[in-house]
DNA sequence: CGTATGACGTGCA
DNA sequence: GTGCACGCCATAC
């Protein structure tokens, strides 16, 4: 299980209306200083099963989004996340 | 193995 | 409050 593979698995496990920071996740997935990889990989991985929307900056933005920002956006209010 | 890349974070001007 | 520069880690080539 690589470090990608546990960021993946845990951004799985956020429930819906719920948001983590990227170093909240990294820090989950073992390495709190890593979350700058935990965006790389999010970026990389188009899996459908991972909600990478409801990752979210430490500072409160949206941060980016494979499909859009807006998209993300629009996501997040809609599950009640915003 | 070494280099380049990136959905970030923090500090300072 | 905004903008710029540096540092950080993992993955891909």
């Amino acid at each position: 299980m690589s470090f990608k593979e546990r960021v993946l698995a845990v951004v799985a496990r956020i429930p819906a209306g719920a948001t983590m920071t990227y170093k909240e996740v990294a820090a989950a997935a073992g390495n709190p200083r890593a979350y700058r990889a935990v965006g790389n990989i999010l970026n990389k991985n188009y899996n459908p099963d991972v909600p990478c929307h409801r990752v979210v900056r430490t500072d409160g933005a949206t941060g980016g989004y494979n499909r859009g920002r807006a998209r993300k956006i629009g996501i997040l209010k809609k599950e009640g996340a915003i």
